[in-house]
DNA sequence: AAGTTAAGAGACATGATTGTCCTCAAAAAA
DNA sequence: TTTTTTGAGGACAATCATGTCTCTTAACTT
């Protein structure tokens, strides 16, 4: 599955703010400079994430990103919903418009079930299932570009 | 999963032509207009299927494009590899060069079965499969946009 | 041989995604 | 209240996928 670099800055970003935010929060210059990514551009993400309500962030001194109630909860799917790729599970392989189960294309069938696969695993992964991982070089896997 | 808008045509191009061709050859032109798609950026994905063999063609009157010896066993990930998709299965979902089986990031566990299930439908299904299904209107889902 | 028909191929146009730059707004510190 | 720090937001640039236009090349017909 392909989704976009707005959707790998997005997830990044949260999964970053939740590991190093011990009730402090994350500057978007830091983040942006650990995680090798454009500034302005993670910063437009990370804007519709707080607008989306799965961060928070706060402007001024001392100022920055940090968790909220729903991080921890928020689904991936949640995000895929963000980024503007939902369509990305309903849209035909051929790119047929009409193309569905009454009237499908000749690959829709066995298309299907991989999609529903990875719809799966979006809908029923958040955040927290991957940061629960003991994974002791975790920052270092989101990072390293 | 998502691939290109080429890859669709390609697919098309070469059903219709396998579908409508009975040892005559069917022109670009009529192809273009009965798929709905953009006549020369079909050209353009048609010539690559000439180039590596999937389809044939012949220029001058009643020239087009024809099936030969490979076409129907062409698995669809030919194709894929044609239109230049295939690091679709090697690509981390959150874009990380580095991420691998031993430095995962912490989706790639669960996104590579769902890989690995795409990769071996596209492997072992090849175009003469999309064909044989006894579906009576093919054609009509091939070239309803 | 000349004309016609079709694919091949290059140059350019458009649109979406990604990236950059500069300014504004809010929160804290001085 | 002024200054500083930080995110928010708009305008623009670069890149890549897709689409359009025009000319060239090859094969057949006359």
């Amino acid at each position: 599955m392909i989704f976009s670099k707005t959707f790998g800055y997005a997830i990044r970003g949260v999964l970053y703010t939740a590991m190093v935010s011990n009730g402090k929060k994350v500057q978007l210059d830091e983040m942006a400079e650990v995680l090798n990514v454009p500034r302005h551009f993670l910063g437009k993400v990370m804007k519709r994430m707080v607008k989306e309500g799965v961060l928070s962030s706060m402007k001024g001194p001392y100022g920055g990103f940090f968790l909220n109630e729903n991080t921890m909860t928020t689904p991936l799917y949640k995000i895929i919903e963000i980024t503007g790729e939902s369509e990305t599970f309903s849209i035909c392989t051929l790119k047929l418009s009409k193309c569905n189960s009454d009237n499908p294309c000749p690959l829709h069938l066995k298309m299907e079930e991989v999609r529903k696969e990875c719809l799966n695993i979006l809908s029923n992964t958040n955040i927290g299932d991957l940061l629960s991982k003991d994974q002791p070089d975790f920052i270092q896997s989101i990072t390293t570009i």
